[in-house]
DNA sequence: GCAATAGTGTCTTTTAGACAATATGTT
DNA sequence: AACATATTGTCTAAAAGACACTATTGC
């Protein structure tokens, strides 16, 4: 109806987000890499207030003019950080209350994302803030954190070790080459324990989300080992978990 | 630091979020159950711009000086919609872009919610937008829907039918007492298919989260059929789903 | 007894786990 | 040949699916 949209624009003409009192909004990122046969996550040392010289999450405000949707504005904040462009990025949850911010009522939408160790160039610089890697150990992270990160994070640990369970998602930690061997001890550090070669094997190659390499071999002081790549297929589900019953979940 | 504490304050002190140009901050309810046989969704009639006259998912914007965090908004519209007080909830997705909202970057945190369809008061009165169950078809609804509510939606009933296949929560769908039949005719009316009844009673009864109610029977013009109620465990997860791979995802 | 639904048992199928056996490169 | 790691095979175990069978009530 003519009249309703006449209506709606003359509404919007008067309508002022700054007459309310809205909570602040932001997106923070739990960005996973495995280095050092370790499962690590990266974090910014804040340059200011609150909680200025603490470690955090990298994140921030959403600027509403230069970012289309929140994946934009994770991107951007990646990107930032670590120069990486094309990760494995998907929304963990939001959060949001009356005491996480000391500026007050704030909400952030949580993003996680897998990047290979390699090739990546920490941001630096007397303005940035620093960027480090940090080990996982069992739920969370050696420093104390800021806001509620530690809270974020060990949500992360835990979805991100669901994931490795009974999804093809640990190949984003790799890099575009990559034997099965390696791909098992991704599995195997993320997991904290072993797993046997055979069943593994089963597994991932009837996935398909893996392919071989034609004539593409690693060489060492032994049999050499056959190098795969991502095969072009969105994330795979196994019906079954790797381990027994998957006891918590997110 | 005593210092750096003294800083924040004086930090704190001029912060003012009306400063700033922020996104739109909201909560919108995807609200389940299955009445007459069928899967549905409870949808509101919009009464103000944008998109007055609409149906739309059920939500509002967080009141930073009533709600204490996320879950409490969710709780309170709800509430409001329902009378409901204690329903199944979690969080869906946050959803956020430019575009949904034509009063501005807009973002929500969508929520799901489970409820039995008995005792249930819709709102009503001349001044609160009219509230109505809609049968869920396919993945859709019949009407069409405000903002981005028909993706929103999209994604609950794939969500939804996931968690079917590999969790305890349908039990939410039920009212206090129920024969393990009527478990499993809410398994088939949500996944559109039929269950064998032998697998599915092995299934839940090594799941625990549901036990019998001592000498409680539904009775009809059959054998009587024992009773049953939610145990008081968190939501079960299952090894595997009960059809064959769940090829799409959430 | 009959109809109707509740509840159980048996066999098959699928896929993971344990673990042994074989393959193929370097040194 | 010795070594180290890659790759495959065989048997077992756990849990779901198919489907038949038994149980118990009202009428």
């Amino acid at each position: 109806m003519s009249t309703t949209h006449q209506d709606e624009r003359e509404f919007l003409s008067h309508y002022n987000i700054h007459d309310y009192d809205v909570p602040l909004t932001s997106v923070d990122l739990v960005i996973f890499t495995v280095r050092e046969e370790v499962l690590q996550v990266l974090l910014v040392r804040r340059g200011e207030h609150p909680f200025k010289e603490m470690w955090s999450l990298p994140g921030g405000f959403i600027d509403i003019h230069r970012d289309q949707d929140l994946e934009a504005t994770a991107l951007r904040k990646l990107r930032e950080k670590t120069g990486v462009v094309t990760p494995y990025l998907e929304q963990l949850q939001g959060f949001g209350n009356k005491t996480r911010d000391p500026r007050g009522w704030s909400s952030t939408f949580a993003y996680f994302a897998l990047i290979p160790s390699e090739h990546i160039e920490l941001a630096h610089g007397a303005n940035t803030e620093a960027a480090q890697w940090f080990r996982v150990e069992e739920n969370s992270v050696q420093p104390e954190l800021a806001f509620d990160h530690a809270q974020i994070l060990a949500i992360a640990i835990l979805r991100l070790r669901n994931k490795v369970e009974y999804t093809s998602l640990p190949v984003h930690l790799l890099p575009e080459q990559f034997t099965l061997s390696e791909l098992q001890g991704i599995h195997e550090v993320v997991l904290g324990r072993t797993v046997d070669k055979s069943a593994f094997r089963k597994r991932i190659k009837e996935g398909n989300f893996v392919e071989e390499i034609p004539d593409a071999w690693r060489y060492g002081s032994n049999r050499p080992a056959k190098l795969y790549r991502r095969a072009n297929q969105p994330t795979v589900y196994f019906n079954r978990a790797m381990g027994g019953r998957v006891e918590e979940k997110d």
